[in-house]
DNA sequence: GTAGGGTTAG
């Protein structure tokens, strides 16, 4: 308030008109005509509220400017690239150099911060050397800011070397790092480095709450979610709760809780169409599409408008579910209600669910009919799922081939095609397919599962044996299955289970990650504890059958998390009723 | 007159 009262006139009427054209446009034509219009200061102020309204204007109005002085030149830089106009900024950066005016830490901290959000690596580098002769790396907030850089353009590797080198650690710093880890997918390190910031005396703040609970999310690990939500309610995070509680939500549902989900969802004051999104999206992955839709068409009422990520889970859902017509009805109204024109992931999304109902000819269908431009190879790999589900061997073995001859280079699809020729029995294929994976030396990416016991978060991977317990699990999951074989339990043969590298074949079906949690959470928990599991890949046929076994010889409910969705299992069946 | 880290899908 009181700054306030300093301020000229003409300054308080920017103030007023706020980020709106109309009305910034009428201070600006008073500006020009009351001869104020090359007050810097003002000029400066009227340039940031225009780059929140519209980008074009912005451009007008920069280069209306004589000669633009360095902060003029910064305040675009950051506006824009913090508003998400990377490219924008950028060229402007680019014209900032061009005028011969040095950059300071806050035009690099933003143009680095456009080059992340474009995972423009190589341009980002460049940058980086300016950094080095400016003298600025030695900034806090241009160190933060390259970390992340690195981290989202794919170099985790230098992310981590200037975090190591970087003097004093602030939570930024440390979010930058834990957030890098957790982005590439490394949610046990990102938690270990948590752990160590802790150790090191820094407080989390809400934004380190949410990196945590993304790579809790990640590796199911409900223990350490459960102490974040603690400690975010005993703290007073008043900014972004939204923001926090969607966390939540995404955390409770990835580790198997959606029942929890929804009592934060409910409990929250505020919300927005991400937070619902992420409760829908959690509905689906338990398979509960019924909730899913319903929550859908509560929006409306709320007030709250669909965008398009919504749709991809009210979508998959559906899906999953078998609720066909009423994916029908919500893809209609994507175009004809909300005005959304319906992207690849979309069609994806509807081949997946004719094809999943064994509606094959439908899926078909879409692809040739409604889907106007080339189908993009991920619609393909839907239809292809589709063909495998419901053993359609001749349409499978020419989407297929016909994906491989688009995307060579993906092990995705070899690996589906070689399924397919071995079960349609087609053994000499296999034999083909695989030797051609082995010359263009493609790989598959490396598979494992968590097991929750006393709130501990154990990992395994394929044959593993860093467990000091490791005799004992693998002697009790040979008892195991000993007893699935004598229930009834046929392993599928080893040839449809093919995997890539020899070292994996030996330990092919009998030791996949999921099944040495398993084990190891049956060993470690009394009788009517629930095993809840979280693998990073898709489930294999034979570890879906040989789960259903043991649920009925350990006399447990076992539940999994693959890397689309939630299996139950109970009594010998499985929630997703063998869709998946 | 200006900064760095963070939410929903596949």
């Amino acid at each position: 308030m009181e700054n306030k009262q300093h301020h000229s006139p003409a300054y308080r009427a920017l103030l007023q008109a706020g980020p709106r054209l109309k009305p910034l446009q009428q201070v600006h034509a008073h500006l020009i005509v009351s001869g104020s219009g090359r007050i810097r200061s003002l000029l400066t102020k009227l340039l940031s509220l225009a780059c929140a309204v519209s980008i074009t204007y912005t451009r007008r109005l920069f280069f209306a400017i004589p000669i633009p002085d360095s902060f003029l030149f910064n305040t675009v830089v950051v506006k824009t690239s913090k508003l998400g106009f990377s490219i924008d900024s950028l060229l402007f950066y680019r014209r900032m150099i061009l005028s011969d005016i040095a950059p300071s830490n806050y035009t690099l901290t933003a143009v680095i911060k456009s080059c992340a959000d474009l995972s423009a690596l190589k341009l980002g580098r460049v940058i980086h050397g300016h950094v080095l002769s400016s003298g600025y790396d030695l900034d806090l907030h241009v160190q933060a800011a390259l970390v992340s850089f690195y981290a989202k353009a794919g170099d985790l590797g230098v992310a981590r070397k200037i975090f190591d080198k970087m003097p004093e650690r602030t939570v930024v710093a440390w979010n930058s790092i834990i957030s890098a880890y957790e982005q590439n997918g490394f949610a046990k390190e990102a938690i270990g480095l948590f752990y160590l910031m802790r150790d090191s005396g820094v407080q989390p703040d809400s934004a380190t709450c949410v990196i945590v609970l993304a790579a809790c999310a990640q590796l199911g690990d409900i223990g350490l979610g459960r102490w974040v939500h603690e400690y975010v309610a005993g703290q007073d995070f008043d900014v972004n709760v939204v923001q926090l509680g969607t966390s939540l939500i995404n955390m409770y549902a990835r580790c198997g809780h959606v029942g929890k989900a929804r009592e934060v969802f409910d409990s929250m004051r505020e919300s927005n169409v991400v937070a619902w999104t992420a409760m829908i999206s959690g509905y689906g992955m338990h398979g509960s599409g019924t909730q899913a839709v319903e929550l859908f068409y509560q929006m409306r009422a709320h007030g709250l408008w669909p965008n398009k990520i919504t749709f991809v889970a009210v979508l998959s859902a559906c899906a999953h579910a078998g609720l066909v017509h009423e994916g029908r009805l919500v893809f209609a109204s994507m175009k004809q209600e909300y005005g959304l024109v319906p992207g690849v992931e979309h069609h994806v999304c509807m081949v997946d669910m004719f094809g999943r109902a064994g509606l094959l000819k439908e899926a078909y269908q879409f692809i040739k009919e409604v889907i106007r431009e080339k189908p993009s190879p991920a619609v393909w790999t839907a239809m292809l799922g589709a063909c495998k589900m419901h053993k359609n061997f001749d349409l499978g073995v020419e989407v297929a081939e016909h994906l491989l001859s688009i995307e060579p280079e993906n092990p995705g699809h070899y690996v589906m095609l070689s399924n397919i020729y071995a079960l349609a029995g087609r053994m000499d294929r296999v034999e083909m397919v695989r030797n051609m994976m082995i010359r263009k030396s493609l790989k598959k990416e490396v598979g494992y599962s968590t097991v929750e016991v006393d709130q501990r978060t154990y990992l395994f991977s394929m044959g593993d044996k860093s467990n000091p317990e490791t005799n004992e699990i693998y002697q009790y999951l040979d008892e195991l299955m000993s007893r699935c074989r004598e229930a009834g339990y046929v392993p599928e043969s080893e040839s449809v289970m093919h995997e890539l590298e020899e070292e994996e074949r030996e330990h092919a079906l009998r030791y996949h990650s999921e099944k040495l949690a398993i084990a190891f959470g049956l060993l470690k928990t009394s009788d009517a504890v629930v095993i809840r599991i979280v693998k990073n890949l898709r489930m294999c046929e034979d570890c879906h059958s040989a789960i259903k076994f043991i649920s009925i010889v350990a006399n447990r409910e076992i539940i999994v998390r693959d890397r689309l969705r939630f299996h139950d299992f109970k009594d010998g069946s499985c929630s997703c009723l063998d869709y998946w």
